[in-house]
DNA sequence: ATTTAAGCGAGACGGTACGTCTTGTCTTGAG
DNA sequence: CTCAAGACAAGACGTACCGTCTCGCTTAAAT
C-alpha cells in the first residue's frame, strides 16, 4: 500500500550507489565527496542528502553488495578446507577495490561512530557469523578440538587479515597457508 | 656553527607539537586541522606548513613520544612473562588517548601513503623490533620452540590488538591472558 | 455552471491568505517563502502554486483587505478636511503591519514586474482614485483653486508618504499637518 | 605604517566592485548573488565574504561612485535654476542603470536594516545636503521666501522622484518642469 | 451507480545560493 | 632565514527554497 507523494526515483537511487561505489573503489575516502558522487551520478546533491545522513552511511550502503558477494561455500568439502579456501578468497579480494573499500570503511569508522556501528553490523558481524558456522561445523566434524576458542580465533583471523590490508601488505597464497596453519595450528586433529 | 637568519623558534615548535597532540588525543583526526593546531598553539599556519609536509607527518611527530613512552622492560623476568606484561600495558594504553591516536594514525594512513610510511617506520617497526627481540630471547632461553614463526606471530599479535582497538572493543586483562595463550599456545615449552 | 471535479477548498484558501499575511506583517518579504506559508497554513506547497503564480501575487492578495480597509470617509465634512483626516489615518497605518507590507510590496515590485503591475492596479490606483475624487470635490466646492494639478499633487502626496515609509521615518501628526499644508499650500481658497 | 600580512589585492577589490556594479546595473538585485559576482570578477567567493558583510554592503560600495558622479553645479547660475537643472539630470539618470540601482537599493533596504542605514548615510544624506545648500542659497539670494520649509520640501522632492522611479514611470522634461513648479510654487519670489 | 475531472496532501527531484570551513599557496614586515 | 599575520583561489560542507513533478486519495458533477 503505497504512501502519498512522488515515489522515490529508483534510477537516481541506483545511480548514486553506483557512483559512490566507483569513487570509493577507485581512490578510497579521499576522493569521496558528495559533490563528486552527485556529479558522477547525474543527480542533485540534495537528493543524496535526503537519503543518506553522512558519507559513511552512503559508503556503507554503496559497498555492501560488493563486500558480501564473494564467498560461495562448497558444502561437500571439509569445513577446515572451506575455511582455508575462504581465506584465499578474502586475500585475493583485498587486492582489488574491495580491499580499498574495507580499508576506507575502517578508516572512516574512526571519525564517525555511526559508520563504525553500521560497518560492524553490516559487514563484520555477517562475516563473523559465517566463519563461526564453519568453525562449529569443523568441531562437530572432529576436525578441530572441542575446546577451540572460536570467538578468540576469529578476533585473530580478522584482525590479522585487516592488519595486513591496512598496512598495505600483500597476502600471497603461501602466506595465507602459513597464516591458516598458525591460526588452527595444534588445534587441528 | 650557526647559519645566518632568525633561528627556529623552539617555543613555537613545542607549542605546535603539544597542540597537535592535545587535539588528536581529544577527538582524533576529525577535529585535527592545521587551523585549529595553529590557533591552539598561538602560531601562524605557515610556520606549521614550513616544517611539516602533511597532517600525517605532524600527527606522527606530535604523538611519537607518547606512543613509545609506555614500555619499560624488566630484564630480570623471563621473556615470555615480559611479553605478557607488555600486552597488558598496550591494552591499557589503548583505552586512553594513545588508543585514539593510534586508531587515527591508522585511519589517516588509508588516505595518505606518506603517513602510512611514516607510521610504519616510526611506530610499527620499532614496536615490532622490540617484540622481535623479546621473542628471540624467549627462543634462546628455551621458553619457545625453535621453529616458532616470529614474524607471523607478530602479524597476529599486532593485527589482533589493533583490530580490537579499531572496532572499539575493550581488552580486559583476562581477555589479554586468553589472547596470549592463543598466540603462544602450543609453542610454549 | 460548475465544472466537474472537487471544488476548491475554501478553508485552505483562507488559511493560505491568513498565513501569508501574518508572515508578511511580521517580517516583510525576508521571511516570506512558500514553504513557510504552506507550513503555517497547514497546506501543501503545490496548492499554493496552483493558485498563485508568484510570491508577489500571493502577497498582494493576502494583504489587499488589510490595505484598503482603513479609510471610511465622512461625507458631511469638507473635502479637504477629509483629505487631512485620511493622511493621518495612512500615517498611523504605516506604523504597523500595513506599513511593513506596503514597503515589502514596493520592494518586491523592483524584482518582479508582475508584482509591480498587480500592486499598481490593486492598491496604488484605487487609492489614487479615491483621493482624486476627494480633490475633485474640493475644487467643485471651491475649497481648492480650479487649476490645481490633481494628478501631480497625488504624485507628490503618495511619493512623499511612501518615501518616509521606505526610509523608516515616523510621520507624527504635526508632521502630517505640515505635510498637508505644503501640499495644498497656496492653492487653498 | 603597514601591518603584517599579505596586502589586500587591489586588483581583486576593483574587479569585485566592477562586477557587482555590472550585475546590479543590468538586472537589479534579482541577479545579484555573491556567486555571480565572484564568477564575473574571477575571484573566489571567500574573498568577497572577507570584505563585505552582506549583499547590501557590497551593492552600496559598488554603486556609490556612479550614483554621486552625475551632478556638477554651475556656480554662476541662479540657485533655483541650478535646482531645476539638477532635477532634469536626476530624471535622466534614473532612466538608466543608476535608476535601476537606486530602486534596487531601496528595495534591499526593506529587507536589511544595515543596507538602509548605509544607503541613507552614503547616498540619501549627501544628496540632501547638496540640495539643502542650494535651497539655502536661493533663500539668501531672495529667490525663495524666507519661511520656505527646506527639509519638508526635500522630503517632497526626493519622495516624489523616487516614487516615480519605483513605479516605473518615466519623468520627461516637461513633467520635471511641472514638478519643479509645484514644489517651489508660490514660494518663488 | 459509475465515470470523469479537478483539488489536495505528501513528498521526491534537479537546481541555485547561501554562509562557513579548511587547504595549500602567496606576500609582506618585523625579528 | 624565521615567523606572525593574513590575503587568496579552490572547493566541500550542510541548509534553505525554488519550481516542477509524480502519486494516491477525496469530492462532486456528469453520465
Amino acid at each position: 500500500m503505497a504512501v502519498a507523494g512522488r515515489p522515490r526515483s529508483d534510477e537516481s537511487h541506483k545511480a548514486i550507489l553506483q557512483a559512490a561505489y566507483e569513487l570509493l573503489a577507485e581512490s578510497g575516502f579521499a576522493a569521496f565527496t558528495f559533490e563528486r558522487v552527485a556529479a558522477l551520478a547525474g543527480v542533485s546533491r540534495s537528493t543524496i542528502y535526503r537519503w543518506w545522513p553522512s558519507k559513511g552511511a552512503l559508503a556503507m550502503e554503496s559497498t555492501l553488495g560488493a563486500l558480501n558477494a564473494a564467498y560461495q561455500p562448497d558444502p561437500a568439502a571439509p569445513a577446515l578446507e572451506q575455511l582455508r579456501t575462504r581465506f584465499h578468497i578474502v586475500a585475493r579480494a583485498f587486492k582489488g577495490p574491495t580491499g580499498r573499500i574495507v580499508a576506507s570503511m575502517l578508516a572512516e569508522s574512526q571519525r564517525d561512530p555511526e559508520t563504525l556501528a553500521a560497518f560492524t553490523q553490516n559487514y563484520i558481524e555477517p562475516a563473523r557469523a559465517s566463519m563461526r558456522e564453519l568453525l562449529r561445523r569443523a568441531i562437530a566434524a572432529g576436525e578441530l578440538r572441542a575446546d577451540f576458542d572460536i570467538e578468540l580465533a576469529m578476533d585473530f583471523a580478522f584482525g590479522t587479515l585487516y592488519h595486513q590490508l591496512l598496512l598495505g601488505r600483500s597476502m600471497e597464497p603461501d602466506w595465507i597457508e602459513r597464516f591458516a596453519d598458525f591460526l588452527l595450528g595444534a588445534s587441528q586433529l
